[in-house]
DNA sequence: CATTGTATGTACCGTTTCGTACATTAGCCA
DNA sequence: TGGCTAATGTACGAAACGGTACATACAATG
């Protein structure tokens, strides 16, 4: 009754496929705003990276700025769905904490493309990311995380009770994100390579024990 | 027999000056560039916010990258004149630490235009900040003032010793950079004003204790 | 005060870049 | 199987944008 050409879900290659197309443009557009800019993005170049064409973009999103938009909700929700993912309830509350750290610090290092993503965003003043509805109070899950080991570790007397959960996020995030986002710069004034393993290796490590000394009671 | 016009040395509006031509030029340049990115950044633009006209853009700098080099020249230049007049051989290692780590936070928000600038430096892979030789090696003073005071720390027993004076650095540096850099997009998801001056205070001392606490034995 | 080179303004050019009008085809459904 | 619509390709247009040729005026110098 269904099933014409398409076999069981992974349809191939068929020449028209919307869904196809638009996962492609959405691919390639986050890989070119992500390494140019907003600004520096071109439409042309976007096109060309994919195997339809520029007309695409227009059909499905409108224009660069609705496939910029597009691409930002994209990237959001993905880290979302990498944060609702993490579960640390079976850990006392100390090594959760250190887990955290550390799995966000992986996370960052394995998406440098959003990272920089966030920050092409930030040089706009988030501009855009302000006109995406769905993406208002998308912090929350990753806040209420902390806060939930904060108050099982408040509880037990193993932290201290008196930080925020977002200002631990916010030490968290910082670390993680310069680490990516300024590797370029920081690593040519202070000649380090950032992202060479052992070093990568060992700012994980700074970062686990930075937030646990922190929160220690 | 000098003094024809000039009376002293702030000269006052000549109509051909090239000095202030050239200035004028640098600081409205630096403002388009840290609003816009390099590529959003308009030398049509750049030349109406002055009082003179794109001709001498290239006149000057010989083009948008040229004048760009420039900019970047000239605030990390800025920054390496702040971070030597920052003085800590007088205080005691723990409270040494704290005032680089305040001192640096306050740098950091009063100048948001340049870590602006970095960001879209590192949009663009630090490709440009290589190009200008003058400015190899300009974390250095920043490093060994750092590592001095560790040094002392250590000889006096109140810092631990096995701890990288430029792993200290980019604790301090991420946190505040992060402050200024992301206030877009992490004040939207978190719903927290981060320039709000109670907000900066918590902060600035946040920040502090999680240095001092890291480095203390 | 005449001369000369630095500094500046105007008008324009060629290219890039976003966007679109128009034509066409693939694939679903009756 | 034939028609209808969603999907796609091509070619082009208009404005934006970086850059430059040419003309000119100011100011230091002898």
């Amino acid at each position: 009754m269904v099933d014409t050409q398409r076999s069981a879900e992974k349809s191939d290659e068929r020449l028209r496929d919307a869904e196809r197309t638009r996962a492609e443009l959405l691919e390639v557009a986050t890989e070119v705003f992500s390494e140019q800019g907003y600004s520096g993005a071109r439409v042309d170049e976007i096109a060309e990276r994919t195997r339809t064409t520029k007309r695409m973009i227009y059909y499905y999103f409108g224009g660069k700025e609705g496939l910029y938009l597009a691409v930002l909700e994209a990237a959001y929700r993905r880290i979302r769905e990498a944060e609702q993912g993490l579960h640390a309830d079976h850990l006392a509350p100390v090594d959760a904490v250190r887990r955290i750290a550390e799995l966000t610090f992986d996370h960052h290092h394995d998406h440098p493309g959003f990272i920089r993503l966030v920050s092409v965003e930030n040089i706009h003043n988030g501009q855009h990311l302000g006109k995406v509805e769905s993406l208002r109070d998308l912090g929350t899950p990753a806040a209420s995380l902390l806060d939930d080991v904060l108050a099982r570790g408040r509880a037990s007397g193993e932290l201290r009770g008196d930080v925020d959960a977002v200002d631990v996020h916010m030490l968290i995030s910082s670390y993680c994100v310069f680490q990516v986002a300024n590797a370029a710069t920081f690593g040519f004034l202070f000649g380090r390579d950032m992202l060479a393993p052992d070093v990568r290796e060992r700012h994980r490590r700074i970062l686990g024990d930075i937030v646990v000394g922190w929160l220690s009671a």
